[in-house]
DNA sequence: CCAACAGACGCTATATGGTT
DNA sequence: AACCATATAGCGTCTGTTGG
């Protein structure tokens, strides 16, 4: 099913004639470059169909949609998979993607009406290596706050850890300023593990995508 | 630095199958 | 039969890479 026309033979040469004779059109062979750049669109076309046909068999609703309807269609259900799996995951302790720190305020404990101590949830995802747990703790420490429970899962690679510190002496109005500078102190100090290995650490927040050409 | 090359992409012409 | 949407194929051009 060749189409011809603008096929590789469509190369006029005209050819001139002396005085008063025509322009004669032949047909020249396609060079060597024409032919290879051919086939290497050929093989281009094929690699790219090849992956269409993947797709198909991977969503077999699609098998008689055209391409933009079948790529619209995997579109739709990569987001739909992705809404799932956010769904099995939530409540559990898993590592995502992106290297994050994360501070919540917890509950705290009173003497008397006085509260003394306040207990704060330090999450961090980041890629798991020998040596961070000792990090971590060595950070929560340098915020004068104390590891009470701690859960870590790994995954791939990937690790995610919800400490549960207790930060002390939270007692009257100036107390509830340090509670709010000691969280403050301990994120700081997660981040510092994050980003003081290679520099290589980043979080979501400040997560660029990399530069594409702009050819695109 | 520059030429040669490969890969990607847009454009155009043509083929094909479905619809009116 | 005419028309339309889609697929296919080749070519021109641009861009990034590589070797001299």
């Amino acid at each position: 099913m060749a189409p011809v026309g603008k096929g590789e033979n469509d190369v006029k040469i005209m050819e001139a004639q002396g005085t008063g004779g025509s322009d004669k059109t032949v047909m020249a062979p396609p060079s060597k470059a024409s032919r290879s750049h051919s086939e290497a669109e050929r093989k281009r076309r094929q690699r790219i169909n090849g992956h269409l046909a993947t797709l198909r068999t991977l969503l077999p609703s699609a098998s008689r949609m055209d391409k933009a309807a079948l790529l619209g269609e995997v579109v739709r259900h990569v987001r739909e998979l992705r809404c799932k799996a956010d769904d099995m995951t939530v409540g559990v302790l898993v590592p995502s993607e992106c290297d994050e720190v994360g501070v919540e305020e917890g509950r705290d404990n009173f003497i008397g009406d006085e509260a003394a101590t306040s207990r704060v949830k330090a999450s961090v995802c980041c890629a798991d290596r020998p040596g961070l747990m000792g990090d971590l703790g060595r950070a929560v420490r340098s915020a004068r706050a104390r590891a009470v429970r701690a859960e870590m899962a790994t995954v791939g690679g990937r690790m995610r850890s919800v400490v549960e510190v207790e930060m002390v002496e939270v007692t009257g109005d100036q107390g509830k300023a340090d509670g709010r500078l000691g969280r403050l102190e301990l994120q700081s100090s997660l981040r510092t593990v994050l980003f003081n290995r290679d520099g290589v650490g980043i979080l979501a927040e400040n997560y660029k995508r990399p530069r594409l050409s702009s050819r695109q």
